[in-house]
DNA sequence: GTCTATACTTAGATAGAC
DNA sequence: GTCTATCTAAGTATAGAC
């Protein structure tokens, strides 16, 4: 009713457009897989020309990007909120370690989790990593640096939380509880394999639980003697 | 001087041929990526015809299968050696977790950590997991599936040395342990800018050492009271 | 059974009209 | 901002030489 709204094909839409791409891309991507889904396929799906995408995001590498940032920004804005939560509770500079990790893990693993046991295979950000890995030009290596920034808060809470542990010592074990993390978005499929069924996947409350207990496990270990 | 060598360009060589793309490709996609290597250079770099590669291998993504397929077994045969190893000098079925895990783990992390601290990111088995869960034919699903056997020993092991968990406890930490290992596969690049250097990459006896402790002390933490 | 030259098909990217 | 037409690159298929 602004008058902005202007459902004729071929008519200026601006923003619209652009965001009905991303929801399109992020919903195609999960189900397909990034490279399971053409240009052609997605404009057609989302009801806009073939060049919008090139137009609005320049080249299909950036629009996964750009899907990617959408869902890392919500994600790390609630991480930063439950860090925040967590560390008001305790002590200035003693929020225990599961706590930090769960503040840590919690988001994603809702997200990824939200959309049933099969979508952690195909999850945005999986897709985002591996693409960015492997083939991915500069700009999605740079994007994962930035996204690393937010990790440093966590990094520094569980420095306080461990003050036995050198550094290095310490962001070995981080590196490894993402580890832990990532095995969620990764290989579910591997552990329903071997599982038969034994595994529930389907209670995500509970899936996180051991997520963190493994990964607290891990941090707070004792030090190894040499 | 068996008389089937035949250097000349364009003469039948046959399984030579076929090893020489098989090389010249695990090579290439580390340094490159999968899809950042096109056929038309994999082919002009192994001095053999475009063609060359379908006739030997079928697709791109048959080869790509292929290289993985060639790792794996070696890869495995040495994990399965480790593990007899570790059980012969136990009393039959108490192989201590910290000796199964390590069969499991070092012989993957010697092959990934051999091409220096950059070829990580880029390792076969990530190579070939991401395009196999993103966009890859069914056939290579399948072959991780059977990969997946291979670990049921390990498992069977680990439940003997830790009676104390459920099935579905043991398989849960089991998964999380892999994770863990997958970590120096995927992101080690990401520890190096959190770290500023002060992680060593170089020392694989290190590195491995560090990942079984991790996933040790996962495993043997104690049961949660839910 | 191997290899080569060449043509086919799909898909991402782009230029220029409107 | 949007659309059509076109370009280019890359994986694949085939027909025939050896």
């Amino acid at each position: 009713m602004t008058g902005t709204a202007d459902p004729r094909p071929g008519s200026p839409r601006g923003e619209e457009t652009r965001t009905l791409i991303l929801d399109t891309a992020e919903r195609m991507f999960v189900e397909r897989g990034y490279s399971g889904v053409t240009m052609r396929a997605l404009t057609a799906e989302a009801g806009v020309n073939l060049a919008a995408v090139n137009y609005h995001f320049g080249t299909k590498d950036a629009l996964l990007l750009e899907v990617f940032r959408r869902g890392s920004l919500a994600i790390n804005r609630e991480r930063a909120r439950l860090l925040r939560e967590a560390e008001a509770l305790a002590a200035p500079g003693t929020a225990p370690v599961r706590d930090i990790l769960r503040a840590l893990f919690e988001p994603p693993l809702r997200a990824t989790l939200a959309g049933g046991e099969a979508s952690g295979g195909r999850s945005i950000y999986m897709q985002f990593v591996a693409r960015a890995a492997l083939d991915g030009p500069a700009e999605m290596r740079t994007m994962l640096e930035r996204d690393v920034r937010h990790l440093e808060r966590f990094v520094a809470a569980l420095a306080n939380a461990l003050p036995a542990l050198s550094r290095p010592e310490l962001l070995w074990r981080f590196h490894f509880a993402m580890g832990v993390l990532h095995s969620i978005y990764h290989d579910l499929k591997r552990l329903d394999a071997l599982a038969d069924g034994v595994c529930d996947m389907s209670d995500a409350d509970a899936i996180i639980g051991r997520v963190v207990d493994f990964a607290v496990a891990g941090l707070e270990q004792p030090l190894p003697l040499g």
